[in-house]
DNA sequence: TTCATATATATGAAATTGCATATATATGAA
DNA sequence: TTCATATATATGCAATTTCATATATATGAA
């Protein structure tokens, strides 16, 4: 994990803020995503595939879902740059968070 | 200036190099980089010139030369990831500084 | 079968780069 | 002074590569 490979991840938006939606809701599925987003499925897939092979994510199935969160060893700088520009992007990010609320059906968590 | 323009600029290994030497060096015109880096001249050339269309970076022309230093406008958020970043690369950018230092005729900086 | 997710393929768009060249400035000889 | 040359930087063009996306299909669980 170096910065250039973070930053790689980063310097697409759907990645971008599929790792922000992530960091301050601790867990996500594909199908929260594609709702809070308004994207494709395989879009979305495909983008958490790419940041699951950077070590920027780790993924957990449940059911017939799969849960992806912040990878428990990213370095210290790394989560510090996550957290900040989370904040910077905080407004950007809240209708976001707010269609997830409103998500009908929402996979119920486990563990 | 987002977090996202910020991260593609930094998702070319050229800019983020670039922009690391010229935080930790104050400032550097175009033939210091192509020195200290050991690439053309036109790839130098453009990538600062897509720094400074993203307000990353700044210019100042003294006699023939152009020396670029950091937009003193950028945003804490933005400098606090340039230095984080540079400390994490530290080892990898500290042949290019010696490159720099055994430069022959190293333009003299004026004011 | 349905639902959630992943993947394969093809396509198009955008980014990167090398090469050649343009511009501006400086230096030095005649 | 004028002319030729060297230096520093920027840019137009074209070739290449990379990247993102849509569509279709596959997998696998309930």
């Amino acid at each position: 994990m170096t910065p250039l490979c973070l930053y790689k991840c980063f310097s697409d938006e759907t990645r971008l803020v599929c790792t922000q939606l992530i960091h301050l809701e601790g867990e996500l599925c594909v199908c929260e995503l594609v709702a809070a987003m308004n994207l494709s499925q395989p879009k979305i897939s495909r983008h958490l595939a790419y940041l699951r092979e950077c070590d920027v994510l780790s993924d957990r199935k449940q059911e017939r879902w799969v849960f992806y969160h912040l990878n428990d060893a990213l370095p210290p700088w790394a989560l510090g740059q996550i957290q900040s520009a989370a904040q910077v992007d905080s407004q950007k990010l809240q209708p976001l968070r707010d269609r997830l609320l409103s998500m009908k059906q929402r996979p119920q968590r486990c563990q």
